[in-house]
RNA sequence: GGCCCCUUCGUCUAGCGGUCUAGGACGCGGCCCUUUCACGGCUGAAACACGGGUUCGAUUCCCGUAGGGGUCACCA
C-alpha cells in the first residue's frame, strides 16, 4: 500500500462489488471484483458482495449462482452473507419520500410520451436530451387527478462538481449537466440511482471501486449523498477492459464467464487472477505475482486510467507457468475428469496413480489442461493403438524393422529405469551405427500412436515393461 | 451531437524533467539445449500519436489537433 491509499485512523475500509445478476461473471467484472477484494485485504478492511437485482425482468436466479460460483474460484471470499438489492426497495422508497419532504426532491407527472417528445425535439436542436425540469416549479395540484407521478431529485443549477477520483485524478462537471434524475418509478420502486447509493451508506461502504462506465454517475449519486447529509465515499473508477477491437468488451468479443475460461478453456484459477490483477496495474517489471503478493502489493495508484486490452495469448502463457508450479496431485485431479469425458480408454479411480506419476513431464508441454488431458491420452490407449498421420509416416518401409532390433535387448533388460533404458537403447543404436533418432522416433510412434510425446525414456518407463513390448509387438507383428 | 476520460513496441506495461542510444512480459524471428514436442537459456525486429509552448533540458508539465473510449432512460 502507498501513502495516498491511507486512510485515516481508526476508520475502516469497507469496499463492495455490486454485480447486476443479468448474465454471467464477465472477465470485467470479475477484475472488479479483485481490485474491489485486494484492496480491502490490503488494508484490513471488509469487502462486501451485493447482488443489484432489482431489474427483475433480466435478473434470473442462475446468473446470481454464477457470479457467486465463480468469484469462489477465483478465491475471492467476502466479509458478509451477499445483500440482496430488491429487498431493500422499502428503505430505499422510504429515503426518496424523506427527500421529497425535505425539499430535496420532487413529484414529476410527466408522462413517458412527453418524454420521449421531449427528448425528440432536443435531439433535433442538437440539444443535450436531458430532462428539462418542467415539474420543478410546478404545483402537483397542477397534475391531472390521480396522475402516476416519479420522484425526482432537485439537482443545483449552478456552479460544478469536483470529484477527487483515486485513478482518474480531480474531474470536474458543471451542475447543469446534471439533471433532475429519477429517484422512485411511478410504480414506487427505486431506481438504480437511489439504490447503489441508500445501500452503499447502509452498508458503510467507504470506497467504492467500479468500472468507470460509471464515472457519469458519480457525480449525479453525489448530489444525492449531499442531499441525505451523508458522508462521501471515496471513488475510484477504473478503465475497463476492450476487446481486440478496441471497444468495450461485450458479447461480440466472445466476452465469457469465467466458469467458461475454467471449464471450456481449462485456465487455472490462479493463472486468471494473476492476469487480471496486471491488466490495468502493474508493479515494477514483477509478472508473476501470488495472492498473498499481490495482497502486499497492491496499491489504487498503480492502477493505469487507460482502457487495456484482453490477450488470450498472454493468458495461455501465465497458465502454463502456473500449471508447471501446481502440484501434481491437484493437477491430477483436475485433469482426469477431462480425460473421462476425452476418453473412454481411461478410468479415473483405476488410472489416475499412473497419471499422477506422468504429470512431471507431462504438464512442462501444456498451455491448459485440455492439452494436458490430450497429451496424456495415449498412456491409457488400449492396444493396438490407433496411430496419427505423422506417427503412420514414421513407421513406413524399414523404418519399421528397427523395432524388432529393439525387442529382444528390452525383453532380456531387468532394470526398467531410466538410466539403464537409455544406455540399453543407445548401445543398439550404436551398434546399429545410427543415430539416436533414427530409433527413437519410430519407437515413439509405436508406442504412442504420435510423433510428439514426453521423452522417450520417460514413456518407456511409464508405459512399463510389458505394456513397451506389447506395444512393439503390435507395430512387427504385421 | 453534448459532457467526461484516455493516448509508450501488435498487446500488457515500466518510466513520475536530465539515469532513455526508452526497460520488462506476451506474441513473432534466429541460435543453443533436446536426434520428437515442449520447458529452459541467449539473441533480434518492434513504441514515446501530431503540433505548439514552459524549461538550460521534455516520454515525463501546459495548451491545441487528431484518434480512441465512456456516458447521456421510470436499465443497471
Amino acid at each position: 500500500m502507498s501513502a495516498s491509499d491511507k486512510i485515516s485512523q481508526g476508520e475502516q475500509v469497507v469496499t463492495r462489488f455490486a454485480p447486476s445478476p443479468t448474465g454471467f461473471l464477465h472477465i470485467g467484472g470479475a477484475r472488479t471484483a479483485l481490485f474491489n477484494w485486494l484492496f480491502a485485504r490490503a488494508h484490513g478492511g471488509k469487502a462486501l458482495l451485493r447482488i443489484e437485482d432489482t431489474d427483475t425482468a433480466r435478473s434470473t436466479q442462475p446468473a446470481i449462482a454464477a457470479i457467486i460460483d465463480g468469484l469462489a474460484w477465483m478465491g475471492l471470499d467476502w466479509d458478509a452473507p451477499p445483500v440482496f438489492q430488491s429487498e431493500r426497495a422499502a428503505r430505499h422508497a422510504e429515503v426518496a419520500h424523506f427527500l421529497l419532504e425535505n425539499g430535496h426532491a420532487y413529484k414529476c407527472f410527466a408522462t413517458s410520451d412527453e418524454l420521449e417528445a421531449m427528448r425528440t425535439e432536443q435531439r433535433a436542436r442538437k440539444e443535450p436530451m436531458r430532462y428539462d425540469g418542467r415539474w420543478r416549479d410546478r404545483d402537483p395540484s397542477e397534475a391531472p387527478e390521480n396522475a402516476a407521478y416519479v420522484i425526482r431529485l432537485e439537482t443545483e443549477r449552478e456552479g460544478s462538481v469536483t470529484l477527487a477520483d483515486k485513478v482518474q485524478g480531480n474531474v470536474s462537471v458543471q451542475n447543469a449537466e446534471i439533471d433532475d434524475y429519477v429517484l422512485l418509478r411511478s410504480d414506487g420502486t427505486p431506481t438504480y440511482m437511489l439504490a447503489v447509493v441508500v445501500d452503499d451508506h447502509d452498508m458503510g461502504v467507504t470506497h467504492i471501486i467500479r468500472g468507470d462506465d460509471h464515472l457519469n454517475n458519480a457525480f449525479r449519486q453525489l448530489a444525492l449523498i449531499r442531499a441525505m447529509g451523508w458522508e462521501e465515499p471515496v471513488y475510484a473508477h477504473i478503465p475497463l477492459i476492450h476487446g481486440n477491437d478496441g471497444a468495450k468488451l461485450s458479447k461480440r468479443h466472445g466476452a465469457l464467464g469465467v466458469e467458461s475460461y475454467r471449464d471450456d478453456m481449462g485456465i487455472l484459477s490462479d493463472a486468471l487472477f494473476n492476469y487480471l490483477l496486471r491488466l490495468g496495474w502493474g508493479h515494477g517489471d514483477t509478472e508473476i505475482i501470488s495472492r498473498q503478493a499481490a495482497i502486499d502489493l497492491f496499491s489504487l495508484d498503480d492502477v493505469g486510467k487507460s482502457p487495456s486490452r484482453f490477450d488470450p495469448k498472454k493468458l495461455q502463457n501465465l497458465n502454463g507457468i502456473y500449471m508447471r508450479e501446481c502440484a501434481d496431485a491437484t493437477l491430477t485431479q483436475l485433469v482426469a475428469p477431462r480425460l473421462e469425458t476425452l476418453s473412454n480408454e481411461f478410468d479415473a479411480t483405476e488410472d489416475s496413480a499412473l497419471l499422477e506419476q506422468a504429470m512431471p513431464v507431462l504438464k512442462t508441454r501444456a498451455k491448459n489442461l485440455n492439452e494436458l488431458a490430450e497429451s496424456a491420452k495415449f498412456l491409457f490407449a488400449k492396444r493396438p493403438l490407433a496411430m496419427d498421420e505423422k506417427a503412420a509416416s514414421l513407421l513406413e518401409g524399414d523404418q519399421r524393422g528397427i523395432l524388432d532390433d529393439l525387442t529382444g535387448p528390452l525383453e532380456m533388460l531387468d532394470d526398467w529405469t531410466l538410466d539403464s533404458l537409455e544406455d540399453t537403447v543407445k548401445g543398439i543404436a550404436d551398434t546399429k551405427g545410427v543415430g539416436l533418432g533414427k530409433i527413437a522416433q519410430p519407437l515413439r510412434a509405436a508406442l504412442t500412436g504420435q510423433a510428439n510425446s514426453p521423452g522417450i525414456f520417460d514413456v518407456l518407463v511409464l508405459l512399463g515393461k510389458a505394456e513397451t513390448l506389447a506395444r512393439i509387438g503390435d507395430q512387427t507383428a504385421n
